[in-house]
RNA sequence: GGCGGCGUAGCUCAGCGGUAGAGCAGGGGAAUCAUAAUCCCUUGGUCGGCGGUUCAAAUCCGUCCGCCGCUACCA
């Protein structure tokens, strides 16, 4: 039996359109997915959108529709935009489901049962614009004697019931559950940051409202409606069929890694953890934390105009090399910039000289003087075994990379790979052995085939598109793409499709 | 303020105790199978400053300068 990996991304709050943040978490999560798919496993790979809140609920209103048909249109886009991006998720989780409701209402009880709720009030200084209370010693006085937020909010002194959770108690738990499994979080950076900022103590934490209705209301408990993270967060444990712990689902939780934005990595490696505890539920093996994309040193907003929306560059430069781009020019976890600049370099000097250019010259050399077939392997030349074994160590390389989601380091080793491959033709120079070797030549023209179609295959998640026609023409079966087809030649004499480029080369439209 | 991180070639970064590295960009050459793509060679750095430990320091310690992150209920 397949061993079982379940994987998520965010859940999506939906109080605007899908930006690159969104696509990038969401793209990375499915390199993991496909990966992991190619690997052997049995993935469960969930994403979806985060539909309850004050906001949502004032933004309906200010449309002039329920909140309901609000969040119906917005979702609808951000799972439009996922499969734009062929983000091959295994479900697609609402948080207005009936699902969800259930199996959120069934988590309060249990942590409630646990004793860690109680009723209490909480006041201070509320945004209602950022959702968000205020310390006073952050807030700005106006001209006219009132408040404002660092956010530019209006504020009030707001006093609502409300219940809470017993997080302090959590502080010790918590700080023992990072020391023993040190890969809890990533990258090492937050997970400094998290336990820095659990050692500082724990408050408890307001889980319910009584200030809106947009929400889960709280078991017996008219007027109250649980807060948007307890809410939001337990999606990962919907997805999995909870409370039915009979539900076919219900093998993949605990989630092996939460893929999360470096802003909500408190949420989910401090009060997911507590609340899974309270409810006597196993813990996720990993939160993985993202940095943010800027454009020249610009965090990217609406006044400067400098966004880059995923849609517009899907259009101009293609998915696959998109994709390509995100994963290979930075760190995971690091901030790092995009340009127009460094996305054509990328795609030009890597994708289509680099790699494409290798394929096709390969290629075609087979379709003119191997008559169209893939020609058999034959005795080895040290030049040989080295690059075949740079191919083969691969594999392990990767994986390892992938596990601590190194994807630039991850491509890098390929790429290593690609370039030894284009070193290797050039040295071998097999359009003169067709002069004098035939033979030789044949032999080339296989170490060459065979090293294109193990990058091809390890490429696959990050370019599932661009990969299928490489191995299409490599002469590679449908049900021989997986990881564990490598250690089996393909059969001598496998008929070729002609070769067609993969990768175009970018070239600026004229002005 | 407290805690943490970073500062290495023009650019992005790796190295983290033993004679300075990669990719891109720049220069020269080779080849001509291929998407004018490729390959080889090469220019270029007092490894932020100053002290210290050591036979030996980008690499350890101290200090200074400059950037950045976290410091509670915001996706």
């Amino acid at each position: 039996m397949k061993p079982k990996y379940y994987i998520t991304t965010p859940i999506y709050y939906v109080n605007g359109a899908p930006h690159i943040g969104h696509a990038y978490t969401s793209i990375a999560a499915d390199v993991m997915a496909r990966f992991k798919r190619l690997d052997g496993y049995d993935v469960f790979f969930l994403t979806g959108t985060d539909e309850h809140g004050q906001k949502v609920e004032q933004a309906a209103a200010a449309a002039g529709i329920s909140p309901q048909a609000f969040t119906d249109k917005i979702s609808a886009d951000f799972k439009t935009m996922a499969d734009a991006m062929a983000i091959s998720y295994d479900d697609y989780i609402r948080t207005t489901e009936d699902r969800h409701k259930a199996s959120t209402t069934e988590l309060w009880k249990r942590i409630e049962k646990s004793g860690d709720l109680y009723l209490g009030h909480y006041e201070g200084w509320y945004a209602v614009r950022d959702e968000a209370f205020y310390d006073e010693s952050e807030l700005t006085k106006k001209p006219d004697g009132t408040f404002m937020a660092p956010s530019g909010a209006p504020v009030e002194w707001v006093r609502e019931p409300s219940y809470f959770f017993k997080l302090s108690a959590f502080q010790d738990r918590l700080l023992k559950l990072y020391e023993e499994n040190p890969d809890f979080i990533a990258p090492t950076s937050r997970r400094n940051e998290v336990m820095s900022f659990v050692r500082g103590g724990l408050l408890d934490l307001s889980v319910s409202r009584t200030t809106f209705n947009w929400g889960i209301p709280v078991p017996d408990a008219p007027g109250h409606v649980m807060y948007v993270w307890l809410d939001a967060l337990n999606n990962y444990v919907t997805g999995c069929g909870f409370p039915d712990e009979t539900a076919s689902r219900w093998k993949y939780w605990p989630a092996d890694v939460h893929f999360v934005g470096k802003d909500i990595i408190r949420f989910h490696a401090v009060y997911w953890p507590a609340f899974l505890m309270s409810a006597g539920l196993p813990l996720p093996k990993r939160v993985t934390s993202n940095g943010w994309w800027v454009v020249d040193g610009e965090k990217m907003s609406k006044s400067l105009g400098n966004v880059i929306e995923p849609r517009k560059l899907m259009e101009t430069f293609g998915l696959d090399q998109i994709r390509y781009f995100l994963m290979r020019e930075k760190p995971f976890g690091a901030d790092g910039s995009i340009s127009h600049q460094a996305i054509i370099s990328r795609m030009n000097v890597e994708l289509a000289n680099d790699l494409g250019n290798l394929a096709q010259r390969s290629l075609s050399m087979v379709a003119r003087n191997c008559g169209g077939a893939l020609p058999a392997s034959g005795p080895r030349t040290d030049d040989d075994t080295a690059l075949l074994s740079s191919a083969a160590a691969l594999p392990d390389l990767v994986r390892a990379h992938m596990e601590r989601q190194t994807f630039h380091d991850a491509l890098e080793e390929i790429w290593k790979v690609v370039r030894a491959a284009n070193g290797y033709i050039d040295r071998q120079a097999p359009w003169a052995l067709n002069k004098t070797d035939k033979v030789r030549m044949a032999h080339v023209l296989r170490v060459l085939a065979d090293t294109v179609r193990v990058v091809a295959t390890l490429l696959q998640p990050v370019m599932p598109g661009s990969m299928a026609k490489m191995l299409d023409q490599l002469g590679v079966p449908a049900d021989a793409r997986d990881f564990a087809a490598l250690s089996k030649p393909l059969p001598d004499g496998t008929p070729l499709p002609a070769p067609q480029g993969v990768f175009p080369r970018y070239v600026e439209p004229a002005a």
